[in-house]
DNA sequence: AACTCGGGGAT
DNA sequence: ATCCCAGAGTT
């Protein structure tokens, strides 16, 4: 593992000259890299960046956090996906109140016992926030390491990420562990990039690379491949009356837990409705949707429906145009039908 | 160890 | 279409 010995100095430069400029890198406190690095977990940059900004701008201390109502939680972190990472976000900030007094614990073993935070997290909080000399291993920190090493372990195996975690622990520069992990991170997701399109002209490593000398970036790291996703068909009703659009929450339980939808059901027809007993007026097509999650795939197909009368099946609720737009929390899947539900809700004075 | 849990951008 | 992203929790 030599290549690791030599890595430290020309990536900590390289990473000094390189650094992109980010939100949560301006001013580190634990606060800020914690909720940056959960909101990073499985999702881009780009695509943090807003509900960073939105988030820090309604609740900016983990005090607002532990306190804040789920229902306006879940709408701050609406489109972002995995959305238990919010539920646990504010579990963990109400272990920072109560069992560490408001201040946020900091040590790698503290820090790994809040909710939602796993051995890279914990890794990245300590070493960023506190100075701590821990590795943060995620997804491009294995892809950097496996091609300069010329490791062949299966990144997937929790063996081989354990045993990159050891050799980058004996290795990394412990003065500044921070800008070591980031930078590790930062030249996977702007220099070695996945899919054998790497731009190793520009990458520090490239005089001692295994995987650039030898040819091999295109092959490493290897990863066992996933699993095929299965489709799922679902009739989506988008039920109306008087200006209001009915919506039902999810169970508190798996796929989009807790968040609001539009009822559906695995290929249902207008029967389905009587069943609720809602009597509808008219019928239309209200268009068809796909959406594709990790593991599946949905097609769904609407039914616009106008209600007869205001009934609703126990726990649904009618929502207004506002309602809609500033309350509910809704998953992404249903935004193909936003328009439709858009333009046969209406602004009330009720919210 | 295998499975669940979102959404989107790049290729 | 496929890959994969500053992964963690559950079974």
């Amino acid at each position: 593992m030599k290549e690791l010995e030599i890595l430290p100095i020309p990536l900590i430069q390289w990473y000094h000259e390189n650094a992109r400029v980010l939100p949560w890198r301006s001013d580190p406190t634990p606060y800020h890299v914690w909720l940056s690095e959960i909101m990073l977990q499985q999702t881009r940059v780009a695509a943090v960046l807003d509900y960073y900004r939105r988030f820090l701008e309604e609740l900016p201390t983990v005090a607002d956090l532990a306190a804040v109502e789920e229902e306006r939680l879940m709408k701050l972190w609406q489109g972002l996906g995995y959305y238990n990472r919010a539920r646990n976000l504010q579990k963990a900030a109400r272990q920072v109140m109560e069992t560490y007094g408001g201040v946020f614990p900091g040590t790698y073993e503290e820090i790994l016992s809040l909710a939602g935070v796993g051995d890279y997290t914990a890794g990245a909080i300590a070493s960023i926030a506190f100075g701590v000399p821990v590795p943060a291993v995620d997804g491009n920190v294995l892809r950097v390491v496996c091609r300069i090493t010329g490791d062949e372990g299966d990144i997937t195996r929790p063996d081989t990420k354990n045993r990159i975690r050891k050799a980058l622990l004996d290795t990394m520069p412990k003065a500044f562990p921070g800008d070591y992990n980031q930078a590790l991170m930062e030249l996977g997701a702007t220099v070695c990039l996945p899919n054998g399109a790497p731009l190793c002209e520009k990458c520090p490593a490239r005089a001692f690379c295994v995987a650039h000398i030898t040819e091999q970036t295109g092959r490493l790291p290897v990863k066992a491949p996933k699993k095929a996703r299965r489709v799922e068909k679902r009739t989506v009703f988008l039920i109306f009356h008087e200006g209001k659009v009915a919506l039902r929450q999810r169970p508190k339980k798996g796929l989009l837990a807790g968040l609001w939808e539009y009822p559906n059901e695995p290929e249902a027809d207008v029967g389905q409705l009587a069943e609720w007993g809602i009597t509808p007026l008219c019928l239309d097509h209200g268009g068809t949707g796909k959406h594709i999650f990790t593991h599946i795939e949905w097609h769904m197909s609407a039914l616009a429906v106008e209600a007869a009368d205001g009934h609703l099946p126990d726990g649904w609720v009618w929502a207004d145009r506002r309602a809609l737009q500033e309350r509910y929390a809704l998953p992404n899947a249903f935004q193909s039908f936003m328009g439709l539900a858009l333009d046969r809700t209406e602004e009330t004075s009720e919210f």
